[in-house]
DNA sequence: GGTGAATCTTGACGGCGTCAAAATAGCACC
DNA sequence: GGTGCTATTTTGACGCCGTCAAGATTCACC
């Protein structure tokens, strides 16, 4: 049932990250203005304003839930320390899946808009250090470690993710990579993990 | 000496270029607006609209700009088949440097407000596209090609880019990486390369 | 039932990109 | 030297935006 229009929505904090979501995916961050969304939610333009301190807590608040969402998503992968390659792809596959099913709330997520130009809340930055640690601690078992002077795990790992990183961009920005050429390029990113994994070039 | 106003600029056009090009480096690109600009050169708010058609004309020229120093820079680096390593070291440090140089110069050229929801011109596409031909055709004389098999210099061009692409924009955007890391993280995104052009892994 | 806090409203300000119409200057041609 | 065409620049206006201030309404609790 539609409930009458009451004075106070009761739910309004819920309904305001909800209808953000759902205007990020359509229209992305340009589209989403604090004015448009307070409409949708049926609420004069500066009701948001008591629930979040200002557009920029908004935008932190959704990119939040996606770290979250990236982070259980990463934990679901299963890896085999003895046989790396095919849980490397189907990492690589869940984390370019993981972008490309949201692009704006991957962009989000990593832009500019809240690292850059916005100021990231102490609460995002928690969740995103954090995610960034879980995949540190997943890809560690799979550096082999007998030869010394192997891969630094730490190392690999940020490059590694740099990898996902940019392949993700230049795809959903739309420059230098298409959708087709996508899974022979991840292929390509998990040979060049691969590779880096066992110390035995030099 | 200051000429006296006059009603005609006379040198509007690369006058707007140049002056963009300066706020642009110091104040991003939420910092650079027409009217802002416009009033920099000294001239009405709407003066520029008759040397560009809008706003993403004026951001397209500049990434232009951005792409054609790229371009050179590119073609500068020495690279020797015959031992890849030193060449590559040096063209991942200059790209970075590049990068560092001119944030968001790089972030224009690149990110999502011209190639996502941005209309990039046909002259920005022509020279962004040429950019990555230029890369590929100087990376295909790396690629050892003794063994079938051997690595797609294509895919391999739009891997190393991603690759170079994810460690500028994590930099960047300071998120992930930080300054002191990138030493370390560059070498290891050598590393990476250096591994996949030799197709011996198997 | 009254009171203080939480919530929501209207009104306003300055900034933005951009369109329309009027003003001005440069320039080719008679 | 005048004349008209065109490029250039101006002022004015419109509709967006984020956000602050002040007032109205409702809720929770004593």
């Amino acid at each position: 049932m539609s409930r009458p229009a009451r004075y106070h929505h009761g739910d309004l904090h819920d309904t305001l990250l909800r209808e953000a979501g759902i205007l990020l995916r359509e229209q992305g961050v340009e589209g989403l203005s604090l004015r448009r969304l307070a409409e949708r939610a049926g609420v004069s333009r500066t009701a948001p304003y008591h629930h979040f301190a200002d557009k920029n807590a908004l935008l932190c608040a959704l990119a939040e839930q996606g770290f979250r969402r990236l982070d259980t998503m990463m934990g679901e992968v299963e890896l085999d320390p003895a046989d790396p390659e095919p849980g490397l792809r189907r990492f690589v596959r869940a984390y370019l899946r993981f972008a490309s099913d949201d692009p704006e709330q991957y962009e989000l997520m990593f832009g500019r808009t809240l690292w850059k130009s916005g100021r990231p809340g102490d609460e995002l930055k928690g969740v995103a250090y954090g995610c960034f640690r879980h995949y540190l601690v997943r890809l560690r078992p799979l550096v082999s470690q007998g030869e010394n002077e192997g891969a630094e795990p730490l190392r690999l790992a940020q490059a590694s993710w740099a990898t996902l990183h940019g392949l993700c961009r230049l795809l959903l920005d739309g420059i230098y990579l298409r959708r087709e050429d996508m899974e022979a390029v991840s292929d390509q990113a998990v040979g060049l993990m691969l590779a880096a994994l066992r110390p035995a070039w030099g």
